[in-house]
DNA sequence: CTTGTTGCAAATATTTTGCACCCAT
DNA sequence: ATGGGTGCAAAATATTTGCAACAAG
């Protein structure tokens, strides 16, 4: 679908900063950025996008649920795609890099705990720090 | 142990302000506490303790290994007492209220996820953000 | 047109740091 | 005594908000 109608979807007027916003969460090779990410991309890009609009462009396509909003380690949320299949995230201790996965043990495991505690789940976030082993660290510093 | 030992065991002086907080996160009945937590009980409780201060100590005390900082939805980190057994973390939307659970299971399915992806576990965190349902939720709002 | 949206600057919120004074060892 | 520790105020970082100008429908 265009981003312009994907917008209108979710009753959002389908302004230039959006449009930019959400287009680079789906061309750029990192799909995960963090408000400032984002705003120094679209300032080198020569865009005139204020932080200000950033973050509220950001909270209202979480809410949209065109993003979905990460607190890792480090204080800055960062917000990648929602493309519908929840995943859970590994973070590499040696280059910060994301690798996403899914395991579907685990999230029944997860909804079982959940259960058996008398809690109906509303969210999960799984975050694993680990070092690579047989990965040889691409962007290791 | 004492904890005048406990402090002097990772190399910190036995000062006021870490006794005051390491006895209030051995006695609160909340667990897990914000900096923010901490310093009004201490202000309440009548004792002199800077904001900073509060900061500074209980980072140290995650350094030392005494205390686990984790990080809620929020913003704000919370921290609490360093058990040793790991566990994981079920945050009510209600109320905020953390309830503890760990499963076995869960922790080697983890390993498996990381291992076949040619990683090594450092560390991990899941948080399950979940409603309150046969639990009447004591807090809330 | 009309209402939602933006950019800017100022305000919040959280955490860190510089510095002179203080206290545990 | 002395080096680490503390409180305070100021700085740094992350995010939100007020407001007048602006643009999408």
């Amino acid at each position: 679908m265009r981003d312009l109608d994907e917008l209108k979807n979710v009753g959002l007027k389908a302004t230039l900063p959006r449009l930019k916003v959400l287009s680079l969460f789906e061309n750029s090779k990192e799909r995960h950025l963090s408000a400032e990410d984002v705003y120094k991309v679209l300032l080198t890009t020569g865009e005139d996008v204020g932080l200000a609009t950033v973050y509220r462009v950001l909270t209202q396509f979480e809410q949209a649920g065109l993003l979905v909003r990460h607190h890792f380690e480090g204080g800055k949320a960062v917000f990648e795609l929602n493309q519908g299949g929840h995943h859970d995230h590994i973070v590499c201790l040696q280059c910060s890099r994301v690798e996403e996965f899914c395991d579907e043990e685990i999230e029944k495991l997860q909804n079982k705990a959940a259960d058996e505690r008398g809690f109906k789940i509303n969210g999960h976030s799984l975050y694993i720090y680990a070092d690579c082993t047989k990965n040889p660290c691409p962007h290791k510093i």
